[in-house]
DNA sequence: ACTATATTGCAACCGTGTTGCGATTTTTGC
DNA sequence: GCAAAAATCGCAACACGGTTGCAATATAGT
């Protein structure tokens, strides 16, 4: 019998941290199940199939969290505003949706937000 | 006597351009007068002297721009949204500036706003 | 001219992410 | 139940943006 397969892993993993996760630490959390190269073709499956979604850092690190319940394969939904601690690296979603100031000149397809700051543990530690 | 600096002429090259150009287009760009080292020991020099900001596009590369005449070393202050095509990848600032929705539990710093969609060149090229 | 500081290049490296390919495992058709 | 097809996975090697250490040259101060 075949265990978990990687791509429930990481589908459930995700699901249950309430933070963005980058794909460095995902490589590492599962380096004793899961070879780099097939965490990095699950999350792109998981990805496009709706599953979730990627952010990209202010370290330029990409970032995975579970899509909310209105994203599908065809039509994602998650321009919302994410958020990312300079010290301690976390990044999340907030629930703050945009809409795209759409213009003329230029067809907005994709909204990527990001607000950089300090989050409430790191203020506290200071 | 010494040539142009590498500094002198990368900060001009990106005040004589419209769009933010990437890292790696000038490491291109000046590959014939620079290395590579240089050309990015000035960039980090620039950023942190405020006469450049950085923006880390969707492709996760890092573009550079001129500031506008508000910045200063201490106080930066480029937080409008940019745009980027999906296509050609042409990343530009607009004069759009977003206000930082600060709550309790987090100190925004910097907002980093990036609409990725289609240019208006590519959209008629299509 | 002599020393201190700044600029530059080169080579080697680091980290994230990708590709090719073969091996194993699972599913499908009969 | 069994062979063939399809999907999953690992390994090694690579690609590419970016950094570091160190030595060489150039500039500025006195």
């Amino acid at each position: 019998m075949r265990k978990t397969t990687s791509l429930l892993a990481i589908r459930d993993y995700l699901e249950s941290k309430s933070v963005a996760i980058s794909a460095v630490e995902l490589v590492d959390h599962f380096s004793g199940s899961f070879n780099k190269t097939t965490i990095y073709r699950v999350l792109a499956r998981l990805e496009n199939e709706g599953e979730v979604h990627s952010v990209i850092g202010n370290d330029a690190n990409t970032y995975y969290a579970t899509c909310s319940s209105k994203c599908s394969k065809e039509h994602h939904d998650h321009n919302h505003i994410h958020r990312q601690c300079r010290k301690c690296g976390e990044l999340s979603c907030t629930m703050v949706e945009m809409h795209s100031p759409n213009n003329d000149d230029f067809e907005v397809e994709e909204l990527r937000v990001l607000l950089v700051g300090i989050c409430k543990k790191c203020q506290s530690v200071e």
